[in-house]
DNA sequence: TTGGAAAGTCAACAAGGCTGACATAAACTG
DNA sequence: CAGTTTATGTCAGCCTTGTTGACTTTCCAA
């Protein structure tokens, strides 16, 4: 509703011609594309190992922060304890996870990959870098930033921090 | 595998630092958790409606090219008949979508949204826009010029052309 | 020492993918 | 015209991955 046909109009002597609506309509199924592509590789290995991208997501962020508990994964993932749990029971009984009892905290459970976990991490995440290495460099450094920056600003403010661990970020 | 750990390479002058593993892990982040704000706003307006997001997905490829076919749709979507058959069957009984045997070919039925599905997928494009809107507007037309490249070519080559469609594009 | 947080588990359910089989009407083709 | 292909719909059953609710065990911290 807001300014609809109106976001043509120029502001500080700048067009604001990728604001109209056919521009945002664009970017919303640019997302929607992309995003199919984005996971298309890493579900076709999956298929090999009868897992889906639920484990995917869990092997990624443990092997991103190692020793990670539930808790933190839990927030990161956005689900329920019992969907992350069914998907790491799976993972630990196949020997991919490895849950050690913390020792500050005997409560929580420390996640590690193991070997075998590791390896299915880069199997999957070199696909998935393969095509994206791909598409940065036939876009180029210039729009990968752009590409980021608009990615970032469309993030859950929430969500956004876990984004920015071990962030150094320039922009000038 | 390819070149772990040398793409900070130069090549014809420029710096490829932007293709670091890590880099590629950060772009991978950021679509991960980018996707969840896009699709944020829709989902909380579906639970409403008890529709999820295959229903959005369908309102807005009717709305966007309406009289489109089934089968049109099946190709957009990339999912099965019977998976998509399932969501038009509830949009059609509920009266957002109406349903009409083709002239020329009698055998397809054209897809079209009613008064009522029409006010809904203004009202979840709404949401969506207005996250874009925001997120472009923070990030501005160069970065977003960057965004689009770096989706359009994350893109299955054969899935662009639905992307292409009406599009006039100026690479320069 | 006790309240509450962290974690795990069981059960039941729903959305939305999938495959396979089958039906119908229409269009196309030899 | 007979046979084949295409577009669509439908039934049945399965899987993954999300949900809620209830309950237990462990154990930190006030």
């Amino acid at each position: 509703m807001a300014d609809r046909g109106t976001a043509n109009a120029l502001v500080g002597g700048e067009s604001l011609l990728f604001l109209t609506d056919e521009q945002l309509r664009r970017g919303i199924e640019a997302m929607f594309f992309a995003y199919r592509g984005f996971t298309a590789d890493p579900d076709r290995i999956l298929q090999n190992y009868a897992y889906g991208r639920a484990h995917h997501r869990a092997i990624h962020f443990i092997n991103r922060t190692p020793g990670t508990t539930v808790n933190n994964l839990l927030d990161i993932l956005g689900v329920t304890k019992q969907s992350l749990n069914r998907v790491l029971r799976a993972l630990v009984e196949d020997g991919l996870v490895e849950s050690r009892v913390g020792t500050r905290d005997k409560r929580e459970q420390h996640l590690f990959l193991t070997e075998a976990g590791t390896a299915l991490e880069r199997e999957l995440s070199d696909a998935q870098r393969n095509r994206m290495r791909a598409a940065y460099r036939a876009a180029g450094p210039e729009a990968v930033a752009g590409f980021r920056t608009v990615l970032e600003q469309m993030m859950d403010p929430e969500l956004r921090r876990h984004y920015q661990i071990k962030m150094e970020h320039h922009h000038e």
